[in-house]
DNA sequence: AGCATAGGTGAACCGTGGTTCATTTCTTGT
DNA sequence: ACAAGAAATGAACCACGGTTCACCTATGCT
């Protein structure tokens, strides 16, 4: 035989690989899964067309596998929080805040990620992702349900409406004009955030105890 | 001259047209817009493919006739309760039942309208019916703010609010499983709207009251 | 150097489904 | 009945963009 694949190819294969694949979340960053080609993530990674499929099989996987990655970060953040040792109120509103904070800071991913139209193959991802967020809040609820912080309610149905009430007052035809997020954006989630936890049944109270983070109250 | 069109064709167009869009409407409830093939559209009313384009200029054209019909009606009655003449907390409790009692009921096709992916020409007229139900929350927030029956919130981010956690939590990967939905769908409504009059400030007292209509109240 | 094999290339291919248009059929006035 | 124009037809057309594949280049071993 003639040829073994040495580390240094193999280290260039995983430099390709991530090349394409930054080619493509940069083209979803800037206009949605919408907008990538095939032929354009190749020419911003710097190869052609017929390489991208000696790395992913399909524009599909290729896809899948940038939502995975840029979603896996975002739930991430939000599980490190809900796993905090807080009480479950000063829990859930640092995660929403978190949450849509990070929606609006990255409004364009956010809109990607969260309410673009993509097809099903994607949207399955799109669904776990959104099942995740979901169980992160339902947990923290449950959690102050127990507790007797928060006042017994269906968790599962709350959970789904903050999933379903802060992308939509953040991003798309309900969300406010882009310039005043961007000059404002603080405020808007604030009062997002007041709306979701007056929902839960978190006492305003509490909240607002937060927004100063604990001063003596400890 | 020798040919004048008379009462009876123009009828008759009337009545084709009106067959052409009872078709595109019956697939989207079927199937989505995603769904609709103009061939089968022509199909399902029994005529040429090319007969669509003496009626509709184009698929889109035909597709944005079909949302702006079904929506429209869905708009009105939401209006209508919106105008009536009740305390703002009790018109926001219908409206919100109602909103969220026909989306369950009519889910494949609430679906369509709310959450289906589609292309941005649809996505207008979808912005149009949202920022719609939107602003009919808002001005009834507004109401009950100013006669004192609602805490000072921000009305249009909480209608956004309001707008995002009806269908999220009815429609879509956070919601309950059909056959819940489908056994026993007012327990659900019900706790949405719970969840969404709590985020508004309506005394959660004064939303049961109206469970069981005013019954020695007034 | 020479061979065997992996990795890379990009122009051509192809399925899909909306749209067109030359042709046919229907309507109406003379 | 016939002409003139409207309406309907549906097979052919076309654009689009993902995918393929025959060929080329780079790499590692002897």
């Amino acid at each position: 035989m003639a040829y073994r694949q040495t580390d240094k190819v193999a280290a260039r294969l995983v430099e390709t690989r991530a090349g394409i694949l930054n080619a493509a979340r940069t083209l979803v960053a800037e206009g949605g899964f919408a907008s990538v080609q095939m032929s354009e993530v190749a020419r911003k990674a710097g190869v052609a067309t017929g390489t991208l499929y000696r790395y992913f099989s399909s524009k599909e996987a290729l896809c899948r596998q940038v939502f995975r990655e840029v979603s896996a970060r975002e739930m991430d953040m939000l599980a490190t929080i809900a796993a905090g040792g807080e009480a479950a109120s000063e829990r859930l509103v640092k995660v929403l805040r978190t949450f849509a904070g990070r929606a609006v800071r990255g409004r364009r991913l956010a809109y990607a990620l969260l309410a673009e139209p993509l097809d099903v193959n994607l949207a399955e991802e799109r669904g776990f992702f959104r099942r995740t967020h979901a169980e992160i809040f339902a947990r923290i609820l449950e959690d102050g349900i127990e507790n007797g912080e928060l006042p017994e309610i269906d968790v599962r149905i709350a959970a789904a409406c903050i999933a379903g009430a802060i992308p939509t007052a953040l991003i798309g035809p309900l969300a406010p004009q882009s310039h005043e997020l961007d000059s404002n954006p603080d405020r808007v989630v604030e009062e997002i955030v007041k709306f979701c936890l007056a929902g839960a049944g978190v006492s305003l109270a509490a909240g607002m105890v937060n927004n100063k983070e604990r001063r003596k109250t400890a």
